[in-house]
DNA sequence: TTGAAAGCGCTAACAT
DNA sequence: ATGTTAGCGCTTTCAA
């Protein structure tokens, strides 16, 4: 009972006021840092503070501020019509001990989509990179999906209610409601990516084209003479640029044909476009991938197929994921600076928080190339 | 103005008792569901809140009840000393672009902890799962990473001032103190994996020496003669009881010998792993790696090293992740049910906060041998 | 520059 | 079974 600074309950504004015999208004402003307190004052306050172990009670301070000093971080993308999800794979049997309602609870798409997400390294690095960047300011993101209607929809009723002040989203690269839902609500959100369709939003992204038209002079300088393009989906943004900036470095080299065939974004996708263009194109000697997942899986087949990376085939991938370090051959990619990008999408939205009249903005990186083994 | 039902201020309690013509305690009976109120006036009240499109204000609950009505899911893991950590991988120069205060804020250690994390699927499986067990609920989790001793106490201290009612913690396979801090700060939490010290904590885990007997079984089948094991961390539970499992099988079959070298969980580890295995015992002709990602290290280096997979040498991994699916040849792994696992720990953490009182308690999930192409 | 006081929207006694 | 009322801890006019 000597130390009663435990377990008594938590110290307020009014017992750091009573130690510093002031009032609570002017603990409240040295707390949130006003102006026009007097130094001494502050001093005081500032001491009283440590003395009680105060912190501010977020619920009472949202109450008025109306604000929810949280922020949520919305892995999105199913397409419009969820029923363009894939079905689950068909897998071994269930094991027992547990909750099984779960499959009843999430809806068919979103299974598919979760194993999608956990599959590829790209959304871990915008997660850790949006994580570690908000840390310094004491905040930390509530995660969603939305790859269903459903789940669209609930996500946005969520954020409207207030429980968080705005969004970042990061599509799993299709054409995707939300930015237009959002946005539609008045709710601030920044992406990651340009949306499909202009909608007045900010977003953070990479000069995509740019990255392309550095695999393709890298395959040029190498010799290739038959080149070959394995694309994202191309009703994405990403897909598009990609193949574009690709095509038209291509072009512009005399080299106007292409043959391409469409990923999505997926290993197996890769796979199988890679041994759909070995068969169309027995001679080709270079391929770009759109991500480093289809370039692995592109490597898989080639060797496959009797041919040696690089070799006999030059391979450059996207992204520059731990995949393509891990890959054998290392890949040589296209790096795309992620956790750098996720913390520009946090700053955006929170300097968009703190002054609600800044225009929407759009921060573009480059991108560099890695070069490793494979081409 | 003809339709003020939009950009009006949120309706209240107030507003709905008001269209009700009931008091606010009624209505906040009904929302809810607190008996003992009259099926008219409750429906009477349902009609209400629809027409004015009220929801509760969290804030104001929160204030009131004091639960903050959100968990934390926090991936944990670094040693008690964090200088532990491997620096950051030296790679290519830095792309230019943007926050470059991202490494001052960013505390040496937790970079190579959260590139370590974005890398196995492990934890995105975990995430997924939680997610995907919360939505339903209509809850999201906050995500943090506990990677230096810092961010730890940042984390601790997050959730005791009750911006969370809880925390779910998988830890990154390392020997961790978050558990004990959370329980000492009395905070409700439940843990993916047994703790190593026994601490009284609620926690999920798999049957791993049940996995690691299957995985031995495997390769008795199989009829290899020359068993070697990568093991996990052997300062971690899950390091040690994979080994003691696997050897415990062999030595009842008569092999008490059985050599192992330590990795990391990460696949170049279990490269390194493989070659220093190989180069001790060239007759080597079977493989139990920790898990998957180690796993696909070891193909790597068995290939390179002239030994077909499964020919040559049979090799097994742990976990099921989608690198399993995807290695070549695929890889016969143990299949841990992690997102359901992880919905278990959902389901145990608010089953505490519903009612505290609640004796902790373990469940552990029993693992499956899937087998494809490598054993 | 500081203090007094009025709520923010909700829940939980308590009274009816 | 329903209503009345007293706050939860904080910010923010408004006076002084």
């Amino acid at each position: 009972m000597t130390e009663d600074v435990r377990s008594a309950a938590a110290p307020t504004l009014e017992d750091v006021a009573r130690a510093a015999g002031v009032s609570r208004a002017t603990v409240s402003r040295v707390v949130n840092g006003v102006r026009n307190v007097d130094p001494a004052i502050q001093e005081a306050v500032r001491q009283a503070v440590a003395a009680t172990g105060y912190t501010p009670n977020r619920a009472a301070r949202s109450l008025v501020t109306r604000r929810a000093d949280a922020i949520a971080l919305v892995v999105s993308g199913a397409a419009a019509d969820d029923a363009i999800e894939e079905p689950a794979p068909a897998s071994a049997g269930r094991d027992a001990g547990g909750a099984d309602e779960d499959d009843e609870e999430t809806d068919g798409g979103s299974v598919s989509f979760t194993a999608r997400v956990s599959a590829d390294p790209f959304f871990g690095r915008v997660v850790t990179g949006v994580v570690n960047h908000l840390r310094p300011r004491g905040m930390y993101p509530m995660l969603m999906f939305a790859g269903t209607a459903r789940a669209r929809d609930e996500v946005v009723s969520y954020i409207r209610q207030g429980n968080t002040d705005g969004a970042l989203v990061v599509s799993a690269h299709a054409e995707d409601p939300l930015p237009s839902l959002l946005t539609e609500a008045g709710l601030s959100a920044v992406l990651y990516g340009r949306p499909t369709r202009p909608v007045r939003i900010s977003y953070v992204d990479l000069a995509q084209r740019d990255g392309a038209r550095l695999a393709a002079e890298r395959l040029l300088e190498r010799g290739c003479r038959r080149i070959v393009t394995i694309t994202g989906p191309l009703e994405a943004p990403v897909g598009q640029d990609r193949l574009t900036g690709f095509r038209e470095t291509l072009a512009r080299r005399g080299r106007p044909e292409v043959p391409a065939v469409e990923g999505r974004f997926s290993q197996e996708s890769g796979e199988v476009a890679m041994a759909r263009l070995l068969a169309e194109h027995p001679d080709l000697d270079g391929v770009f991938a759109a991500n480093d997942l289809m370039a692995v899986g592109a490597c898989h087949v080639l060797r496959e197929h009797g041919r040696r990376v690089p070799e006999d085939v030059a391979v450059i991938g996207f992204d520059d994921n731990g995949v393509a370090a891990a890959c054998r051959p290392p890949l040589t990619t296209v790096r795309q600076p992620v956790e750098e990008m996720a913390g520009a999408m946090v700053d955006l939205l929170l300097d968009r928080l703190a002054r609600p009249t800044l225009p929407v903005t759009s921060v573009i990186y480059e991108p560099t190339l890695v070069v490793r083994d494979s081409a």
